[in-house]
DNA sequence: ATGTAC
């Protein structure tokens, strides 16, 4: 049996049956969301597997997944058992959010709504990235998959969709070394070429928003953020091809559990220690699957500025571009011990606190940026890492606002034409979509943004820099 | 999240 006990207004211990505990940070009103799935089971079954360093985490954010909750933060050591999970990673490897700064103002824009200028971006957007589900072809990459396997998000700039200093704004340069084209399957392949520059569906998106709010002057000025400033905000992943390489690999490691010496208590939750064939292998196309959706993000990167520039005449620089589904070996110091631990994070985002070595020399003193983006229609925020996450989360945060209704609730519960009404009253236009996509995605089905950061900034694993609302969003 | 079911 587990037993929740709170240690201040946004911490809570999850008391293990063994005797450990996992920590989940929420106020009264999140925790109270996550009792309602599966996610805290879940954390308590991440806590067993072999090798854990520090408790498994949950941020106020999360919410039951495959194996893994998503929202959940979990670290192994290699010299002591470790593992890894591509549970702990999602199907979508490397699904992230790009935040793109223009050089415009919202007010001279005018009209907000349909008509508008803003309309007119969104449709030109639309016009140059394929969305939504199945096999939309761009012809990207097409013949240069192993190229974007191997270099991410620096093979779409040396193709020329990009800029040479937009990869000093993505975390690891938008680059993860190691990836194994022998560990990807050819179905993988197959889906995924052709799916460079393409949005996807589900919660992905590209949404035209307005710095509502700066919360932090200094830092956003850092940034190159302002209040009124147009800034876009885009959110996919690695398409078919992280989704095939997941469902490869956690058969192949179900399969192999006996051999590698592990009692998995749930098949979703299949690992490998860190160090075997069948681990390499897993974090080999894994790797791939995270520079496919660097060089996506790019891509799209791209297409956006050709569209800004367009119908606005506008021009943009990459703020930060963060992910929020992987596994990766990092540095941290656990009890004034130096260790590399394989951090797994789904849906939570790294957010290395200031002094990282691995972030770019302007930004160092500052600490990482961080994007969280609301559901549709709703807030985004920008905060920066800090060196209480450093202690406490191996530079962890939240990565959105988390699911409350499943997707088949918010099917049952929620029409189609009420969300559209509710988005026009707010004056933000929608372009793309499916109908189905704009119930599963619609701000009922999520938790309420604002109350989830403000966990994660009182809990001082983030400071907070500004608040970014929506005007026109190009659904997948 | 996902050629929305191998």
């Amino acid at each position: 049996m587990t037993k929740l006990d709170r240690i201040d207004p946004w911490r809570v211990a999850l008391r293990l049956p063994g005797g450990g505990e996992a920590r989940v940070y929420a106020d009264d009103t999140l925790l109270a969301a996550m009792r309602r799935d599966r996610c805290l089971d879940q954390l308590a079954r991440v806590a067993a597997l072999p090798g854990l360093v520090g408790p498994a985490m949950a941020m106020p954010d999360a919410h039951q997944g495959y194996g893994f909750p998503i929202g959940g933060v979990a670290a192994f050591d290699p010299e002591d058992g470790g593992v890894v999970s591509p549970g702990g990673v999602g199907f979508d490897i490397n699904c992230g959010v790009r935040l793109l700064a223009t050089d415009v103002e919202a007010g001279p824009l005018g009209a907000r709504g349909d008509g508008g200028p803003l309309a007119d971006l969104a449709e030109a957007v639309l016009r140059r990235v394929p969305v939504g589900h199945g096999k939309r072809r761009t012809g990207v990459g097409r013949a240069d998959l192993a190229g974007v396997l191997r270099d991410g998000a620096a093979w779409a700039v040396g193709r020329g969709l990009g800029e040479e200093a937009d990869l000093a704004r993505v975390e690891s340069g938008g680059r993860l070394a190691g990836a194994d084209l022998d560990a990807v399957s050819a179905r993988a392949r197959e889906r995924g070429a052709g799916q460079v520059g393409t949005l996807g569906g589900g919660n992905h998106f590209i949404e035209v928003q307005r710095v509502e709010r700066v919360l932090d002057e200094e830092a956003a000025r850092r940034l190159g953020l302002a209040v009124d400033q147009v800034v876009v905000l885009l959110h996919t992943g690695s398409r078919g091809f992280g989704h095939q390489v997941c469902t490869d690999h956690v058969r192949e490691l179900g399969r192999a559990a006996g051999r590698l010496g592990l009692r998995l208590p749930d098949r979703q939750l299949a690992a490998a220690p860190l160090g075997s064939p069948e681990a390499r292998a897993y974090l080999g196309a894994m790797a791939a699957a995270a520079n496919f959706a660097w060089a996506n993000r790019q891509v799209i990167t791209h297409r956006v500025r050709e569209a800004l520039a367009e119908v606005l005449g506008a021009r943009a620089r990459v703020v930060w571009d963060v992910a929020h589904n992987l596994a990766k070996m990092e540095t941290h110091r656990v009890d004034g011990r130096v260790r590399r631990l394989c951090v797994h994070r789904k849906g939570a985002t790294r957010a290395f606190g200031p002094g990282h070595p691995e972030l770019p020399p302007e930004l160092r003193d500052l600490g990482q940026p961080v994007l969280i983006p609301g559901s549709m229609g709703t807030a985004s925020y920008v905060a920066l890492g800090t060196e209480t996450a450093m202690a406490e989360t191996w530079g962890s945060v939240c990565h959105g606002a988390g699911r409350v209704r499943s997707r088949t609730a918010a099917r049952k519960e929620l029409s189609p034409d009420g969300v559209l009404r509710r988005l026009a009253r707010a004056g933000v236009v929608v372009r793309g979509g499916s109908r189905r996509g704009l119930v599963e995605e619609a701000p009922e089905a999520y938790k309420d943004v604002d109350r989830v950061v403000a966990v994660v900034a009182g809990a001082g694993l983030a400071r907070l820099v500004a608040r970014l609302v929506p005007l026109a969003v190009v659904k997948g």
